[in-house]
DNA sequence: TGCCAATCGGAACGAATCAGTCCGATTGGA
DNA sequence: TCCAATCGGACTGATTCGTTCCGATTGGCA
């Protein structure tokens, strides 16, 4: 129940692309330096992000990447799946695969798409902007879930 | 992103015991034939369970397992802690450990804090209670985040 | 128009964690 | 006092993750 590295360093990197969105092209060199992650993991992490269509990168010399969408439209959700692919607690949530030996029989089964979508909303109810305001926000530490859950966007 | 399998199966082994709640001690073989959980895995889960205080235990002949508490009192989050530890989603969150090389000047940690909160409300709103429900429950499939939201207890 | 430099994209290696299995220690009843 | 059944912890194998490296592609410049 804890985060990938890869996606913990992927927020850390898109925050780091959205305080300079606009401004300055940024690179996986530069963003690498800005953040501290390795050259090599940084690189790999703008290349999923890009397939994922968060980042617009342009090749050749001079190239680099820029935020595809404005940071209040990107959620971690959205980074958390472009890295780790979608998020699903269980492998029985999606009808595709069946693995689990109990399926039908299953009494916890129907409710897990339920716990999933509640815990993707709680992800994306936080968006690359809420990320980029004053660390200092009274009640960031505090965050109820309730407060969170109203966040949720439609 | 994903629960692991030893926290699946604890879920589903929990379930089980609390359709069983009161009615009969239940030990880790027959939860293990009930759920289809191989034996040995069964026992280590047992085991974790018993020592988070989600289950008491009574050893020698004639012994076995019960809820330690009303289903109704036993979330998800519980016993998702009870077998994979604390929920925190990236290592900065605990201001125990500091293995992150931005820490003071990374502007998403003071965020992360409330993110982790809301993905553990949103477990914690669960219970066992609810589990145990009619799995044809009206609108699980399509619970969405803010309904899920809604739900969070004070 | 050809060359060069800088970048992204995918593939391979090593390490760490996790799932599963087994055996010993403890306890209650006969 | 002995026996049987159970919980508790330690070990092994496999999978996944994180990291690193190299090749393919592209745009600028002479």
């Amino acid at each position: 129940m804890r985060l990938s590295s890869l996606a913990d360093y992927a927020v850390v990197m898109m925050s780091a692309a959205a305080r300079h969105c606009g401004l300055a092209k940024m690179n996986a060199t530069t963003l690498s330096a800005e953040t501290g992650i390795p050259l090599p993991t940084a690189q790999k992490l703008v290349s999923r992000l890009s397939t994922a269509g968060l980042l617009e990168s342009s090749r050749g010399t001079g190239g680099g990447v820029r935020l595809a969408r404005p940071p209040a439209s990107i959620s971690l959700a959205d980074i958390v799946e472009a890295v780790e692919g979608p998020i699903r607690m269980t492998t029985c949530v999606d009808a595709e695969r069946h693995e689990c030996a109990l399926e039908g029989a299953c009494q916890v089964r129907p409710h897990m798409s339920a716990v999933n979508g509640a815990v993707r909303g709680a992800l994306a109810a936080v968006s690359l902007a809420d990320l980029s305001r004053a660390p200092a926000q009274a009640g960031a530490q505090n965050w109820t879930p309730a407060s969170a859950g109203e966040q949720v966007p439609a």
